[in-house]
Order: C-alpha cells, then structure tokens, then sequence
DNA sequence: GCACGCATGTAATTGGTTACATGATTGC
DNA sequence: GCAATCATGTAACCAATTACATGCGTGC
C-alpha cells in the first residue's frame, strides 16, 4: 500500500489539491513510484474517510486543499521506521536475460546492447536534472539529492553490467565455437577409418 | 504481460505441467518475476485457448504437461528482439527516502543502515547460489549466471549506497549544527546591544 | 491405511491502467 | 469569445494476491 504513504509523504511536504499531488508525482516521483490520475483522487478520497488527510480550502474551479492530519503524519513515520520495505520487486528487463537462450547469440547481444544504452541515457537524464536542480539547503533536499544518487548508481552499475553481459556471450559463443570445431576434427580423423 | 512470457520462457526449454512450472518460478524466477499458483494455472489455460501452448501429454493424477507451440516460439522471439523492456519500476524502498525528512535524522540513518544490511544480506545467498550451483556447459547457464550476476552487482552497488547515504545524513546534521551555532552566535553579540 | 507430495482449480479482493466525461477560470 | 490550463471524478478492465477447495498416487 505505497501510494497511499506517497500521497501521505507529499502532503507532509506542504497541502495540495489532488492536481498539484499528480505534478509533483510526475515531476519527482514518476521514476520510483508512477500513479494515475484515478488513482490520486481515489486515494485522497480514501485517506479522508480513514482521517489521515483533511480538506483544508476549498479553492475556484472546485479546488479541494487536502492537508495532512495528525494522525496522517503518525501512519507516515510508522510507515517510515517500522515497516520492512517489501513488495515483489518484478523486473522484465532481467527476466528476458533468463530466456535469451531461445534467440541467437547475436540477437542477445543485440539486446544486452541496447540495454546497455537505455541504462546510459536514464544516466545522463538524471545527471542533467543532478545539474540543473537548485539544491537550496532545506533538509528535504538531502534526501532528494540521495534518492537521485540511488538513481545514478543503478544506472551506472546496469550499464556496466550489460557491456559485461554482452562480452560474456561472445566468450560462450567462441568456447562453443571451439568446441565444435574440436568434435569435428576427431570426427574427421575417425571418418576416413570408418 | 510478462507472466504469460515467463510462462513460455520456461516452457521452451522443457515441457511442464502447472506445477511444475510453480517449483520453476520459485526456485529461479522468484526474484525477478514471482508468481501465484493461481496466476499460472490461468495463464496456462489462457495461452493454450491462445494457440501458445498445447497439452502434451496427460499424467498421473490429473496432469496436463504444457508444451510450447511453434506460434508460442514465435511470440517469444518477438516479445525478446521487439519489444522494449518496460513496465513501470516501483521501487518502495527509494520512496520512503525521499519522505526521510519527517523523521528524525537518527531514524533516517537507522533506515538506511536496515537497507544497507538487507542489500548485504540478498548479496550473501546470491553468492550462495553461485557457489552451489552446477554451471553445466549448456547455453542456457550462460544466461542463468548473467542474470546472476545482475543480482550480485546490483546488491552490492544498493549496500554502498546506502551506507554512503547514512553518512550524507550525518554530514548534512551537522552542517545542519554548525550553521545554528553560528546563528546563536550572531545572535549573542547582537542582543546585549538590543 | 495414512501421511505426504503431486496436481488442479475457483472466488474474493486489491492495486493499477486506460479511457471517458465534465465543467470552471484565466489570460489573450 | 476561445484556447489553455485547472480541476475533479467514474467505469471498465487487467494483473496480482490471498484464501479456499478438492482429490489422486506413492511409499512407508
């Protein structure tokens, strides 16, 4: 239930209406935690019954402010220090890894390549955000700053790892390679005698 | 819908029934893409009105054992040389960090030493497996120990991060420290004169 | 004969995605 | 007046989780 605790962790930050909560979501949150539309406004409805956000304006256009309520902060630091982090953790891109066996040797590299890159430009887009944001000194952007590095590190070490992956397959495919020629040479020498 | 591909995946390397495509999915798939019991016994029978896979043979006890079809072969190429790898990425371990500023920074750091020992700890029985392992000379072990290796390097970057970033928390508290003793400084020469 | 493992399935619920639907305000 | 942006919501659907339900076969 981590949405629940994202809408919670923005509106800690400052009260927002369910618009404002969906830019911050793809401004700063896409990467780590994406939601839809329905889903914020579903939530903030929930969060209210359950009294953990309140509406604390009511602005033009139908404009609700929700604000975090005591009890709301109380469910985001129990969140926060004593609930273990879980959660499958499904990842598509290494699962291909398993089956690339089904494709040809070139056809994985081919992959493994182009994994190699995407890693690189997600590398390169968060060293421009790295560059462009405006650290100021609010304790708030320590952890932003942490959480981007998390983001740098991973990118690096996938990009890394992939150009390894694709080095790996050459080596398997000389070995089998070799291999193959070595049957065929004691086959050669047997077929004559045959 | 990468179940239905992990289901073919495993079904192009041997033939299985339901179940034992569930001791497959817990035994090598379980970190990458877990599955329910439920989840590939629908799946199964999706893909077989689909045309993907067929039933083989039927077994003791009510045993269907599922084999991949020529079209399901297919599928499978073009799910791993086509289709970009997505599928949104929640990670809720890197959500709560950037929420780490309503605690205090003492929980932070605790938090983050948490994250640092689990990531420690996934490295452990990774290598476990490494060393346990029998890697045969068959291609698909190639691709078994790159997936691997994903686990190893990506655990090992998560620990250092993650103490790296316990101590960004106590260098910004006391940052944080000085510039208040600064502050009370100031404030001590100035208050005489008030 | 009985326990354990093999083997298959259904039902209810939650979380998430896509698409649709509607309307008010502001700035040009 | 009109376009862009602000603003909220619903409905249908798909994916995944949990819990339940049932029964056959093998080995002790």
């Amino acid at each position: 239930m981590s949405l629940r605790h994202a809408v919670l962790g923005l509106l800690a930050e400052a009260p927002a209406s369910g618009y404002d909560l969906m830019k911050l979501f793809n401004a700063s949150l896409s990467s780590v935690w994406p939601a839809t539309q329905s889903q914020v406004y579903g939530e903030l409805t929930k969060l209210t019954t359950a009294g953990l956000v309140e509406v604390a304006a009511h602005g033009p256009r139908g404009r609700k402010e929700y604000a975090i309520t005591d009890d709301g902060m109380a469910e985001l630091r129990h969140w926060l220090t004593e609930v273990e982090p879980s959660g499958p953790q499904r990842h598509a891109g290494v699962l291909r890894v398993f089956f690339l066996g089904v494709v040809t040797p070139l056809e994985a590299q081919t992959y493994l390549l182009h994994q190699a890159e995407r890693a690189a430009r997600t590398r390169a887009t968060l060293e421009h955000i790295e560059e462009t944001a405006e650290w100021d000194e609010e304790m708030i952007s320590v952890y932003g700053r942490i959480a981007l590095e998390y983001g740098l590190r991973m990118s690096a070490t996938q990009e890394e790892w992939a150009r390894w992956a694709a080095d790996e397959v050459t080596s398997a495919k000389a070995r089998k390679a070799s291999e193959l020629a070595r049957a065929q040479h004691e086959e050669g020498r047997q077929s004559p005698e045959e």
